[in-house]
DNA sequence: GCGTGACATTTTTTT
DNA sequence: AATGTCACGC
């Protein structure tokens, strides 16, 4: 019954779900049910008869939406979600090459490198081409191939006028080769050798292309130029595609999304099939109009303006803390409150513009006593001592992978220096060969390494994957190298915890979960899945998922989600907007934009919190309310009363809010004061006392100045 | 070859 | 603040 579907859908979500096999743009903003249309859209697909769970391609951006994606469709229809193709970019590009080692040139097992991973074997490759690292920073030649990589080109494609840029090339060129060496490839790779298979192999390319009818395309304003072409290649003439995003909430162009990309398609596809999706189903009135409003300062948008049905509800709420710390405390004395209201922790969100403001919230959670879960920061899999294992494990099926020898072959210690591997590195390079190989060939102590990992492969053979991976925990040395250290525990949890991430892979590959690291009709041993799997999915296991915790993370990882009440802190300038973006191409839009996606995470409550001081880098930084909490219309607004209200409140408890040092001269650090001159400014430092007390002022647009205090006629701001 | 500590450097966001 | 790099002494 077809109309089940379509049962509680609007007009224009209707319209977008049941859209006849023709490309379109859906332009959906935030809370207008995207992720809903989208799925139900495969499912009214599917139903009718349109077509087979076979010709589905689902692209998303991250393993969080695609898992969600499959979810629902399985909800929604009693069919076996196993034929069709849902997931990330990387992980149906990864499928795809495993499926096609062969013609793609790599090596089955091929490894996928993260960008640690690819960081480090750069690093190697300038030192063993002696090239200057002063002048050729490794972070920039990093940087500077992936974003050739990002945009379709190779080290021959890469346009160099100037020495450096010649050389930065020859260098892109030298570790791509020393990449097919080694049979790995990083993250863009994945991506343009995929695109490379299908551009070059017609008969595969027309294959796929006549498979896929429909493909949908989640979060399209994120995709890069690389990214859209890849698309284009699995269009055929008789495929349609299905794209929805919302250029509002495109935030990530630092990593070359191109939001050219949806007029683009509007042009090449659409044509004019576009539907706004405008209505919102999340937030109230308030928070929508701020965000509204906050949006409409930028000039390079499609348009679209959110509505709701919903009541005005409650203002937006903003605080002026004394200092980070005083911010914290504040966001928490609010977050029990609204718990005793009966709010889950769960479903409340504390956003930051960087990881590093996590540290004094999570401090100040803890002390008092509210659990919290916080996402992003260091991954699983991105930990050393995960890294270590899976190095081993990796040498297990691929010892020509130089990366991984380098990693482990002396970890833990076992007697072989700098020296001896240099020896070695010149024997592999004298023979052409790995390190592996040249480590066969040797005697004595790397001898001893090779035997070691001979051995581990013997003993790990026949045995089921978890269980090989807690053999070799054990017989590597890994676990007693971190028993004997007196701060290994958590390292050698994480190690546990990487055998409780085997088991659990192995049972999903066992069930077949669409949608994970490797096809099915890929008959790849279980280890270089599990791997492949190690390096896509970076890994969210942490914290026990099940307790009610207040939820911390960025704002770039809040998108999608939604909160009941919503707690954006730091806002400051150069905090958020974050000062790196003045330096970049519309980077102020970005960041308002990313400003925007916070906002609109909120359902019911939104607070605004921003901090006179803050702990920064080891110092102390003042810093002035960030511009954006200019831009939101005072109406929706309620200025929430600082120290003398609410330390009278008696709920406002003993927590110690001392104001900072220079009260006495009836001025203070952090306060913000007006110069007949210079405008208005922030104090943040004093010097002497009496009437020879000079105050330093960072004003808003004149700059840092000293000033006496007895001449400055300064009144407070 | 290895471990220690001083020193420097860094600090956006992430598949 | 936290992490990486380097030089030194064992």
């Amino acid at each position: 019954m077809p109309d089940l579907l379509l049962e509680h859908l609007n007009p224009e979500q209707r319209a977008a779900v049941t859209l006849p096999h023709e490309s379109a743009l859906i332009l959906a903003g935030a809370g207008s049910g995207k992720t809903r249309v989208l799925t139900t859209r495969i499912a009214w697909l599917i139903q009718t008869g349109q077509v087979s769970p076979h010709g589905i391609l689902a692209v998303t951006f991250t393993n969080k939406a695609a898992k969600e994606m499959l979810v629902r469709i399985s909800a929604m229809l009693p069919i076996n979600t196993r034929g069709m193709w849902v997931g990330t970019f990387h992980g149906l590009a990864n499928r795809l090459l495993r499926a096609h080692w062969r013609e793609s040139g790599l090596p089955q097992s091929f490894q996928i490198l993260d960008n640690q991973d690819q960081l480090s074997t750069i690093k190697r490759l300038m030192k063993a081409l002696n090239v200057d690292t002063e002048k050729y920073e490794p972070k920039k030649v990093q940087h500077f191939i992936n974003g050739h990589k990002e945009a379709g080109r190779r080290a021959r494609d890469a346009e160099a006028h100037d020495e450096y840029s010649m050389h930065m090339a020859e260098l892109f060129e030298a570790y791509d080769a020393q990449c097919q060496r080694e049979g790995v490839a990083d993250f863009p790779e994945l991506l343009l050798r995929s695109y490379e298979l299908l551009y070059r192999n017609e008969p595969l390319r027309q294959h796929y292309q006549e498979r896929f009818r429909h493909i949908l395309i989640d979060e399209f304003q994120d995709t890069n130029t690389l990214q859209y072409r890849w698309l284009k290649l699995f269009a055929g003439p008789r495929s349609a595609l299905f794209a929805v995003g919302d250029d509002d909430q495109s935030i990530y162009a630092f990593r070359g999304a191109n939001t050219g990309n949806m007029a683009e398609f509007e042009r090449e596809f659409a044509r004019g099939n576009v539907i706004k999706l405008e209505q919102n189903y999340r937030s109230h009135g308030h928070i929508l109009t701020a965000a509204n409003a906050l949006i409409a300062q930028n000039a390079q948008r499609l348009g679209k303006n959110l509505w709701t049905a919903e009541g005005v509800g409650e203002p937006i709420r903003v605080f002026e803390a004394y200092s980070d710390q005083d911010e914290a405390s504040f966001v928490i004395d609010e977050v029990k409150a609204l718990h005793r209201e009966g709010v889950p922790f769960s479903d409340m969100a504390l956003l930051y513009r960087s990881n590093a403001q996590s540290r004094v919230l999570e401090h100040a959670l803890f002390s008092a006593g509210v659990a919290y879960r916080v996402y992003g920061g260091l991954r699983f899999f991105e930990r050393q001592e995960i890294k270590h294992a899976l190095a081993y494990l990796r040498l297990l099926t691929h010892p020509e992978d130089d990366g991984a020898f380098l990693r482990v072959v002396n970890f833990p210690a076992r007697g072989i220096g700098a020296r001896t591997i240099e020896q070695l590195a010149d024997a592999a390079g004298r023979a052409g060969s790995s390190l592996w190989q040249a480590a066969c060939t040797a005697s004595g102590k790397v001898a001893g390494f090779a035997r070691l990992i001979e051995s581990l492969k013997v003993a790990t053979h026949d045995l089921p994957l978890p269980e090989a991976v807690d053999h070799m925990i054990e017989a590597s040395g890994l676990a007693d190298h971190y028993r004997a250290d007196k701060d290994g525990a958590d390292r050698l949890e994480n190690l546990n915890e990487l055998v409780n991430a085997a088991a659990l892979f192995d049972e999903e590959a066992g069930l077949e979960v669409p949608g994970s690291a490797a096809a099915p009709e890929v008959p790849l041993p279980a280890l270089d899945r599990f791997l492949a799997h190690a390096a896509l999915e970076a890994g969210e296991h942490q914290a026990e998922p099940g307790r009610d915790a207040l939820q911390l993370m960025t704002v770039h990882a809040a998108k999608g989600l939604e909160f009941h009440a919503v707690f954006i802190t730091g806002l400051e300038e150069s905090l958020f907007p974050h000062e790196q973006s003045a330096h970049e191409v519309n980077g102020l839009e970005e960041e308002r934009r990313l400003m925007y996606v916070a906002i609109t995470r909120a359902r019911r409550r939104l607070y605004l919190t921003h901090a006179q001081s803050r702990m920064l880098h080891g110092q102390v930084r003042y810093g002035f309310p960030s511009r954006f909490l200019t831009e939101l219309p005072d109406s929706v607004l309620l200025h929430l009363n600082r120290r003398a209200e609410r330390s009278a409140s008696p709920s406002a408890a003993p927590a110690p809010r001392t104001p900072p040092a220079g009260s006495d001269t009836g001025y203070r650090v952090g306060q913000s004061v007006a110069h007949a001159r210079f405008g208005t400014g922030i104090i943040i430092d004093f010097e002497g006392r009496g009437p020879d007390a000079r105050v330093q002022i960072k004003f808003r647009d004149a700059g840092t100045k000293w000033l006496a205090l007895a001449y400055a006629k300064l009144s407070p701001a």
